[in-house]
DNA sequence: AGTATCTCCTGCGTGC
DNA sequence: TGCACGCAGGAGATAC
C-alpha cells in the first residue's frame, strides 16, 4: 500500500543502482497493469539512465532516449534483484528492468492496479502528470494556499485533502492522521476551515510525511534484499487502524465511519 | 464546473 | 473444509 513516504524510498532505493547504468533490456510477462504496457517497451534495448526522479506518487526514470513513469498502484513494488540471475520468477512478477551487471529491477504487483508507461516527450506533460497539485514537501505548498482553493469547495476535508490536484501524495493512511493532528474533523466541509486551520493542517501534512520518509530511510536497506520489505507499518499512527481504541489525547474510543468509502478513524471529542 | 459514484484486481480475514 | 462476502487501496472515467 505505497503511500508517498514509501515511493519516495523505493526511489531514494533504486536510484543508486541504476542511475548511470545501462538497461539492456525489460522484460514483460505480463502488460494488463492499470493501463496496457506499451509494447513498445519490449522493444527497448541498451539505453542509459539518467536519473530517477519522483512527482508525487510517480516514479519517474528518465533515459537518454525517453523516460519511464511508474505507480505502484495500491500493491506494487520495485525491488532490487542482484547477482541472483535464476531467482524464481513469481506469480506476480510482472515486468523486469535488466541491467548489465547481474542487476535487475523487478516489478511486482499482485492487484495490478500500477502502471508503467514510455514516454519520449517530457515525462510531467504526461496525462496523468500534468494536472497535478503541489508536492507537500515543497514551499508552494502553504496554509494560505490550501485556505484559497478550500474556500472554492464544498468537499469533505478529508477527501479534499487527498486530491492530487489539490495536493501530492496524501493517501488514506496519513489524510487521517494529519486530521487527528490538526483537531479538525474529517466530516467538515473544506469551505468551512478557517485560514489558521489550513496552516496547521499542512504543517502537520508535513511533518507526518517527513517523518514516515525518515522510517522508510531506516530500513532501505533492508528492503533491498530480495525478501526486503519497507517496514511501513513501523512508524506509529495514531488513529488509522485504532478505531475503538483509546485516543492518545483524551483516552475516549475513537470512532470510526467512511468518506468516499474509505476507512476514517478519528476522535469525537478532540476533532472538531 | 464541481461533486458523487463506479471501476480496475487479488489476497486475506470473517462468518456461516 | 469450503464458500461467500467484505474490505483494503489510488485515481481516472463516467454520470449527474
Amino acid at each position: 500500500m505505497p503511500e508517498l513516504p514509501e515511493v519516495e524510498t523505493t526511489c531514494r532505493g533504486i536510484k543508486q543502482y541504476i542511475e548511470g547504468q545501462q538497461l539492456t533490456h525489460v522484460i514483460v510477462r505480463n502488460h494488463k497493469l492499470r493501463w496496457p504496457i506499451s509494447s513498445e517497451i519490449k522493444h527497448l534495448k541498451n539505453i542509459k539512465i539518467e536519473q530517477v526522479k519522483r512527482r508525487g506518487k510517480y516514479i519517474i526514470i528518465e533515459t537518454q532516449q525517453g523516460a519511464f513513469i511508474i505507480h505502484l498502484g495500491m500493491s506494487g513494488r520495485l525491488n532490487v534483484i542482484m547477482n541472483e540471475p535464476k531467482k524464481e520468477v513469481q506469480k506476480h512478477d510482472h515486468v523486469d528492468f535488466v541491467f548489465n551487471q547481474d542487476i535487475i529491477i523487478r516489478y511486482t504487483d499482485p492487484r495490478r492496479f500500477g502502471s508503467i508507461f514510455w514516454t519520449k516527450t517530457n515525462p510531467l506533460e504526461h496525462f496523468l502528470l500534468e494536472h497535478l497539485g503541489p508536492e507537500p514537501l515543497e514551499k508552494n505548498f502553504t496554509g494560505q494556499y490550501l485556505y484559497k482553493k478550500s474556500q472554492k469547495s464544498r468537499l469533505q476535508i478529508k477527501k479534499f485533502i487527498m486530491d492530487a490536484k489539490i495536493v501530492v501524495g496524501v493517501g488514506n493512511i496519513y489524510a487521517n492522521e494529519a486530521l487527528f493532528a490538526s483537531r479538525i474533523l474529517p466530516f467538515r466541509l473544506s469551505n468551512t476551515l478557517r485560514l489558521e486551520e489550513c496552516n496547521l493542517l499542512v504543517k502537520n501534512i508535513r511533518t507526518i510525511l517527513k517523518t514516515a520518509i525518515k522510517k522508510g530511510g531506516t530500513t532501505l536497506k533492508d528492503f533491498l534484499t530480495p525478501e526486503g520489505q519497507l517496514g511501513y507499518f513501523s512508524q506509529k499512527l495514531l488513529v488509522y487502524g485504532r478505531e475503538g481504541k483509546p485516543c492518545i489525547g483524551c483516552g475516549a474510543r475513537l470512532s470510526s465511519s467512511r468518506i468516499d468509502n474509505r476507512a476514517t478513524v478519528y476522535c469525537n471529542y478532540c476533532q472538531n
